[in-house]
DNA sequence: CTGCTTTAGTGTCTATAATACACTATTTAG
DNA sequence: CTAAATAGTGTATTATAGACACTAAAGCAG
């Protein structure tokens, strides 16, 4: 039944570009390769995919091995397949990206001793492979999406400020954004509701928090359009 | 030096969808099969990527080879890896879609002795493997991309008439657009440049001839960017 | 308890872009 | 010269984006 084609069989690999917001800033997942080639230097998380395995279910599972993060927002994004691109052979990437909220990167700190690591994106060592033109092209999708989808919201914890969430925006786009804008295109956009908490942190006065309007977000999420900025 | 790794080796191919309007209506283009499986099923243009060859290469390669065509706008769309897409085994496929434009569609007809034909996308055949799937998400990618890009106009022949650019936006969206609103918005993209020649044609007023401004044209092409609609 | 500091929260005006809508102009055929 | 067919043109309305500044509420220091 399998390979009975007389045609080249690179391997296959999935790389994942995994965002979050830190202290204000984006930061991407990187591994640091223990082995040749690359030994030492910092990569994107990401492995072989396995017989009969569906590609975004082995990048659900690298992304699970690599941080205990289940259900997450993974979209794929390019397939990288320049013949020289892995010093060991014809190794073809199928490369995604995800978005882990903040109140879940926690986990992933689990795994750090293996030399798991979040990296802000503005400070970056030198990367394995082409893992920098994948990281590129990611940034770029994102920050696109962010754009034209409710992508941003993914970076955020169940009930929010609109504080963080103008914060996540920012961070993602590089750039300040007008409060009093942000806010009403925010509400235009109908998919938040107040909650009677507030978020008592500081001195100063406390932020109104919001959560989403579930049946509203289960609908986009599929859809993946909305959110215009 | 090659394949080191004890990981499985799929196959890994292309596949392309091939736009272009013909009389008015978006076509693509459909190989029948001549060999099982799905034989006498139409399909995807598309073939294996072979040693060291680069992907966009191989799609390059590909659609020279079933339509004679070189020189055209190209755009990876998604790699389809489900592990029973292909009953003969693991073939992993890289789809790629292209725009051909209508004074050029005429050299692919050479080879359609082979079995290639252009088919009107809303009378198609049913396709082998999961290119039915392929194709749809090529439509949806071409649709999306005509909003906010300048793909529509890799249809058109060097010279063309406005009428002709607005029935390429048309015919891909399965909608009229507004002559006037159209006419104002081409305008205001200061891409086009009028030329002395008109259209002599029928029974009616002749319509003048635009042409693109070649050196804004050439700077988009490469991002991309462009073109609301 | 006063006031200083810090972040939350709110509305208007202007400019730009999108849409709806109808008539005149030019050509050839008969 | 008239009929048929497509080319070509402008205005008014509505929706969206961006610029911009002050008041509100909390904690802490004195």
């Amino acid at each position: 039944m399998a390979y009975t084609y007389e045609y080249p069989r690179p391997s296959v690999t999935v790389d994942l570009a995994i965002f979050t917001i830190r202290e204000g800033k984006l930061h991407v997942l990187l591994i640091r390769r223990g082995g040749q080639p690359f030994k030492g230097k910092w990569a994107l998380p990401g492995g072989f995919v396995l017989e009969g395995e569906d590609l975004e279910t082995a990048a659900l599972r690298e992304l699970q091995e690599e941080t205990g993060v289940r259900d997450l927002y993974l979209e794929q994004l390019y397939t990288f397949g320049e013949p020289q691109r892995d010093p060991r052979g014809r190794v073809i990437t199928v490369a995604y990206f995800a978005l882990i909220s903040s109140d879940r990167q926690e986990l992933s700190a689990q795994t750090d001793a293996a030399g798991v690591e979040w990296h802000a994106m503005d400070a970056l060592p030198p990367l394995a492979f082409d893992h920098e033109k994948i990281l590129e092209y990611a940034l770029d999708r994102l920050r696109n999406k962010l754009e034209y989808t409710t992508v941003g919201f993914q970076l955020l914890p169940k009930k929010f400020t609109l504080s963080e969430l103008q914060g996540i925006y920012e961070a993602i786009l590089g750039r300040g954004l007008d409060k009093r804008n942000f806010r009403r295109k925010i509400a235009l956009l109908d998919i938040l509701e107040e909650t009677d908490e507030k978020k008592m942190e500081g001195v100063h006065r406390p932020a109104r928090l919001y959560r989403f309007k579930a049946r509203k977000f289960e609908k986009l999420k599929d859809k993946g359009i909305l959110f215009p900025f």
